[in-house]
DNA sequence: CACTTCAGTTATACCTCGTAACGAGTGCGA
DNA sequence: TCGCACTCGTTACGAGGTATAACTGAAGTG
């Protein structure tokens, strides 16, 4: 995926930053966000603190790229889903995949869709990579029929079509729709529902809020996909 | 609301543990969780730092205070919305006012809602205040008549009231309904899948996700909301 | 009026991020 | 092959944070 190594200290720089990264998320693990401190992952891997700038020009730096590579997990993730079928089994299958890898790794779906960092950023590339998680989404909902409540919802998203290229660009190459297509911005609208849709439930459980009530996670995301499934008339 | 102040000390106490607060507060806004520090507070109302340790125990100790201030407050803006009329009408007033609030303090409501701080605390108090901001829901759904596809949740919710004494309390407290009736677990199932449903839209517009993006959030909380109206076919 | 109690101070220990200045090894071109 | 440059990693340091300890002064209490 990226670039193979040109010099063996490409190679051995690269091993490195991803052995840091590697420590990071361990740490990530227990004891959040907060708890991801330079100087402990150095002396995990056996190097003296300031030995990490060599690598990560700062701790928000590093944090940033865990933020990359946490949102190419998911989307992996999403896309090894089969979508055969499509309608709301493919849909549930789709958000299944959400939640499973957020359940999986609780911290890193919390590190990327949790509170911001203090001065949020909003790197491009961390966009993309939120648009790779949700391209599915669009395929399945380019076969959706919107109830009548769905209209001024997929009127907004009619014109942000219209007025963002890239955004038609993105949903053309999920869905082979040109942004004229009627069918366009109802996958549009479907795919961007659904994120608050599975978000709300799956955030709530990987929080913590959820416990000592006596549901299942899984059976309120469910159900929240049904009415989103049903409110698209899915087969 | 608190207890009277029984000597000159209590109230003088009680008078700077708001201060610090409110300057918590305020620093919350600009600078997030990681920006709340106690010397930079201490410095702010003319206190040299450890003195602030005479009014909060630790830094957790003072952001536990202030979470469960504001859930009072949301509680508060929540309770005051008027519910005569019911219905979907008055579900779509409950949720405006929910993100109201988020959307007026959003800083507040990610400190609620958001990540959980390191090693994640859960006071029964938190729980309680919940409770209060979720009550008015179970009014509006007690009148609710749940589509087929709800009744998979409905049977677990109506478990958890059958186990869980507290919370057939707090059912009864705000439908006048017992365990036993048919309408009490579906009063809970709704105002709790409201609650996913409105943490959805809401937190990620506040944590800044759906900047760039071409939509009104009033629009998309709007349409879900009316998803959840349909599900309980409510008038 | 003496005595206790509490607010607030300075000093200190420890941890974090991040920069600076310095040594040591590697790899590359002449 | 040799030497230079570049990079890696080290220690030293400063700023800023949490939290404790020990001390001072002033308020409230009998």
């Amino acid at each position: 995926m990226s670039g193979q190594a040109r010099s063996p200290r490409e190679r051995y720089r690269e091993q490195t930053r991803a052995e840091i990264k590697e420590a990071a998320v361990r740490q990530l693990a227990q004891g959040g966000v907060e708890g991801v401190a330079l100087l402990r992952i150095a002396k995990g891997i056996g190097m003296s603190g300031p030995a990490l700038y060599r690598y990560f020009a700062s701790r928000d730096d590093l944090l940033a790229e865990m933020v990359v590579d946490a949102y190419e997990g998911l989307a992996a993730d999403i896309r090894e889903v089969d979508l055969t079928g499509g309608g709301r089994t493919a849909l549930g299958a789709l958000a299944g995949a959400f939640r499973g890898w957020a359940v999986r790794e609780p911290h890193l779906y919390l590190l990327i869709q949790g509170t911001p960092v203090p001065g949020f950023r909003a790197p491009a590339e961390s966009v993309l990579r939120a648009r790779a998680v949700l391209g599915p989404f669009l395929k399945v909902f380019a076969e959706g029929r919107p109830l009548r409540s769905m209209d001024p919802l997929v009127a907004e998203f009619a014109q942000w079509l219209r007025d963002d290229a890239d955004v038609a660009a993105w949903v053309g190459q999920w869905t082979g729709l040109s942004a004229e297509d009627a069918a366009a911005p109802v996958a549009l609208t479907g795919a961007v529902l659904a994120w608050p849709q599975m978000h709300g439930s799956v955030s709530l459980e990987v929080a913590g809020h959820f416990s000592g009530m006596g549901h299942r996670p899984a059976t309120l995301l469910d159900t929240q996909v049904t009415l989103l499934a049903d409110a698209f008339q899915l087969a």
